[in-house]
DNA sequence: ATTCTTGTTGAATG
DNA sequence: GCATTCAACAAGAA
C-alpha cells in the first residue's frame, strides 16, 4: 500500500538496514522495472554504498556515496525485504547484495514499480513533474496552490505534480477527517475549511506513518478499513457510499461530508 | 469467469 | 492550457 506513509516507512526500513555496506553485486530478476541497463546499474553501484536513503513524495532516493541515486517508485504492490537469504523471494524484481552477504530485494507481484538511476534529485523530480512534497508545504503555500485549481479537491490532493505523496486511500482519509465532499472544488472551500485540511492531511500523514513504524492500527475514526459501499461510518451513523472520481473508486459518509 | 485494486502514463475528449 | 475519463500495464483476490 505505498503512499508518503508506506514509503516514509521503507525509508526508515533502508536507514536500519542496508546503509554503509558495501554493495558487491546487483541482480535483476525482472528487468522490466529497471529503466537503465543492467550494466549501467552495475557500473554505478558496485564497489559504493548508501549513505542515506530520502523519500520525496512516492518516490525513494537511495543516495550512494559516488554521488547517485538508486530510485524506488513502489508502484501499487511493491516492498522491501533485507535479509541473509540466499534464494530471493517470490516476486523478487531486483536486489543488491552486499559486502557481508547481506541482501536488500526489492520484491514486487504487480510488476508495476520503477527502478531509476539518477544523478540528480532535483533534476528527476521535475522530469517526472513532481510537485513538493506532502510534508513540506506551509499552510500559506497549500491555501495558494488550491486557490488557483479547477476540478474536484480529491483530483488536486491526489495530483503529484501538485502535491507529491497522496494518493487514494489517504486522500479519502483526509477529506473524510475534515468533513469535505470530494467532488467539492478548491475554489468553494472556505479559508477555515482549507485550514482544517491542510492540518488534518499533515495530521494524516504522520499518524499513518507512525502507527505503521510501531505496529499499532489505525485510530477508530478512520475511514481506511471501513472501505466499502454499505459499511457503517465509523464517525456518524451513516453509511459509506462509494463514487468514481478521477477513475478512482472514492470512499466517503454522505451524513459526514456534504456536497456544495 | 468476471470484476476489483493502494500507482503512473498517455491518448482522447470536453 | 486544463481537467476528466479511459485504457494500459500485471497479477492476486473475491
Amino acid at each position: 500500500m505505498p503512499e508518503l506513509p508506506e514509503i516514509s516507512y521503507y525509508k526508515k526500513y533502508v536507514d536500519s538496514t542496508a546503509l554503509h555496506n558495501k554493495i558487491r553485486s546487483v541482480h535483476v530478476p525482472v528487468p522490466k522495472l529497471l529503466q537503465t541497463s543492467e550494466k549501467d546499474a552495475e557500473e554505478h553501484l558496485i564497489g559504493t554504498e548508501f549513505t542515506k536513503a530520502i523519500r520525496h513524495g512516492k518516490y525513494l532516493f537511495l543516495e550512494s556515496k559516488n554521488g547517485n541515486y538508486l530510485v524506488f517508485h513502489f508502484g501499487m504492490t511493491g516492498k522491501f525485504d533485507f535479509s541473509h537469504e540466499d534464494d530471493p523471494p517470490k516476486y523478487t524484481a531486483f536486489y543488491l547484495m552486499f559486502e557481508d552477504g547481506a541482501k536488500l530485494f526489492f520484491i514486487c507481484p504487480r510488476k508495476l514499480g520503477k527502478i531509476y538511476l539518477t544523478e540528480s534529485k532535483d533534476d528527476f523530480l521535475k522530469e517526472h513533474s513532481i510537485g513538493k512534497d506532502a510534508l513540506d508545504f506551509s499552510k500559506d503555500e497549500f491555501k495558494h496552490l488550491l486557490y488557483k485549481k479547477r476540478g474536484s479537491i480529491k483530483g488536486a490532493l491526489t495530483n503529484q505534480s501538485l502535491i507529491a505523496g497522496i494518493g487514494n486511500m489517504y486522500a479519502d482519509e483526509m477529506l473524510f477527517q475534515t468533513g469535505i465532499h470530494p467532488k467539492t472544488s478548491p475554489s468553494d472551500l472556505s479559508e477555515d475549511e482549507v485550514n482544517q485540511l491542510y492540518d488534518k492531511m499533515i495530521e494524516v500523514l504522520e499518524t499513518v506513518s507512525d502507527r505503521k513504524a510501531s505496529g499499532e492500527s489505525l485510530p477508530d475514526n478512520y475511514l481506511t478499513g471501513h472501505r466499502e459501499p454499505g459499511a457503517d461510518c465509523p464517525k456518524s451513523n451513516g453509511k459509506i457510499e462509494m463514487m468514481k472520481i478521477s477513475g478512482r473508486s472514492t470512499y466517503f459518509c454522505p451524513a459526514c461530508q456534504k456536497e456544495k
